[in-house]
DNA sequence: AAACCATGTTAGAAAACCTAACATAACGTT
DNA sequence: AACGTTATGTTAGGTTTTCTAACATGGTTT
């Protein structure tokens, strides 16, 4: 969790830019902070700076609400979702060094199917594309 | 120029924010703007906006700066830099759809020198890989 | 030395954002 | 049907960020 984590957690939006690139409101990010479904950074003056990855997150809570979810379903999906990603990264850097070619397949075998298991929210991950590159 | 540069291009950050990034001072960027090296887009209230294009071109300018470059000589070389970008760009989709194998070798050969050719900014081409992914 | 260049600094105004409070429509519960 | 809860809207007053314009300054060029 350095290279790449760390730039995509890197807190460089206002919530103005976060209000049009999810079409949700000051008032439903404010909220859904406040029922901890997000983390934002804050600037020296108490401004939120928000990440790729926060705004990837409020297009998952986005679509979960739209599902007719509430704020504590969706917390829990968030948190079982963060565990698995995980747990799913660590082995496969485990696995990057030391397992063996069979072991290899049995576990990105086991990563699509966690993948399809939860909603398709695993598919909505790296939303970002939608904006960048 | 529609999907990737479309995304690119999107303004999506604060002077602020963009100062962290580059290590320029806003009056510096500001300056900039006024020489026309750049062309931030504004909000609805006049506040600036820069896209991560923006953003990489200040980079550049940072550098060519260091290189004890001044603001004219430093439009022009971004304004060839611009042309040449949009040659090779044009003419890579044209041989893309509609030339031999042998003619796209040629074509890959000379884009790869053409990168050498002009310092080596064409290599700080795409540079926000620092800050991303 | 005079002029110019790139940048710093300051002032006053406007925009964006903050928290807190109250309002409300939709919904579920009693 | 009345009530409470949930998610969101709206408003108010305050703070931070950004804006332009002007003047200041050290380093170059002429």
């Amino acid at each position: 969790m350095s290279g790449k984590e760390l730039r995509r957690s890197m807190p460089l939006f206002p919530i103005g830019t976060v209000m049009q690139l999810t079409e949700l409101t000051a008032r439903q990010i404010r909220y859904y902070e406040e029922h901890e479904l997000i983390s934002p950074a804050r600037t020296d003056g108490n401004r939120r700076l928000f990440s790729l990855n926060d705004i990837d997150r409020l297009l998952e809570i986005k679509d979960l609400i739209d599902q007719g979810i509430n704020m504590a379903g969706i917390k829990q999906l968030l948190l079982v979702k963060d565990q698995q990603a995980n747990v799913i990264q660590q082995q496969a850097e485990k696995a990057k060094q030391e397992l063996t070619d069979e072991q290899l397949r049995n576990l990105l075998r086991q990563e699509l199917q966690q993948a399809g298991r939860f909603n398709r929210s695993s598919l909505r991950q790296g939303d970002m594309s939608r904006f960048f590159h």
